[in-house]
DNA sequence: GGCAAGCACGTTATAACATATCAATGAATG
DNA sequence: CATTCATTGATATGTTATAACGTGCTTGCC
């Protein structure tokens, strides 16, 4: 098995590589900090909060983590596109396919909790299209759809 | 001119019979001060976070307001389709057309803070199909986009 | 190596957004 | 009038996010 530091989540070295080379490519440097916050996402099955997240590497660590720490952890992974935000929920999840620039759309389920991000190709256009005929000049678009995903509409319908 | 209390702001009758209309429907009561908080949201050019709410309504009433309460007439006036909730500003604005239930998108104007609600027939489809797509049953979308409107984009290219 | 510049990180404090709890008030109904 | 239930007020607290400031680490240049 992989050597890991004992301060960071177990995290597959495939997503470690996609990462290292994603911030490598736009000379960004993916310190053993920002590497930990990302890790605790990944072995996360859900999405978290930043308070959460805060919790969770306090307690792996055995230290006191400021919030805006994690704040700025949160940003730079953003930026480089290795972790989103869900608006609707103050909440912050790891890409899906962090190997490619991409607009997702999430469907959150509300009963369970479990996010899936999927990428439409249908979406951009017609947002696009939207944004056109009011003149408007889009730059980024939010698309989150709550719901209940299948296995929770099945137990519920039971 | 049409009398108006004087802890409301002005509000055009026809947004206020809507209003009223609406809410008599469905067995709600429009109070005065659900009424105060909807009128000082119409009032406003922009949307409005809820504390930046309670700073208007308190310099027109001349007193404290709990931010309790103006969240909870928020919800009221939301459950009654008068009003949204901006998801990825979280922000307040009043609902452009509630004369009929609907599913909005939103242009947000990152530069001069200019919300514009459309209605696209298209979007509601494509998204259930989506969603469809993947086994989830949708309750509620969140479409926002953010960009330039047509005036900003204009100024910003000269 | 020595130095400067810039980025990353820690610490403390505070701002901004939202909800819980409980008591008091007031309108609608019988 | 009495009952009941929704509305409101008051106080406190919880949650999410940023400001301001200083320190130290990397990196690149001489």
């Amino acid at each position: 098995m992989g050597k890991q530091s004992a301060i960071t989540a177990p995290l597959a070295a495939k997503w470690r590589k996609l990462a290292e080379t994603r911030c490598a490519e736009r000379g960004e440097r993916l310190t053993p900090a920002r590497l930990a916050v990302y890790a605790e996402m990944l072995a996360s099955d859900r999405s978290l909060s930043a308070y959460e997240l805060i919790a969770l590497l306090e307690r792996r660590q055995g230290r006191k983590i400021a919030p805006l720490s994690v704040y700025r952890h949160l940003d730079f992974l953003m930026r480089n596109g290795l972790v989103h935000r869900l608006q609707s929920a103050q909440a912050y999840l790891p890409c899906d396919h962090p190997d490619h620039p991409h607009e997702s759309q999430f469907l959150l389920c509300s009963s369970c909790g479990h996010v899936d991000e999927v990428e439409s190709t249908g979406v951009g256009a017609l947002l696009s299209e939207i944004a056109d005929k009011h003149g408007f000049r889009p730059d980024d678009a939010v698309v989150e759809i709550k719901g209940l995903c299948g296995t929770c509409a099945v137990a519920e319908s039971r």
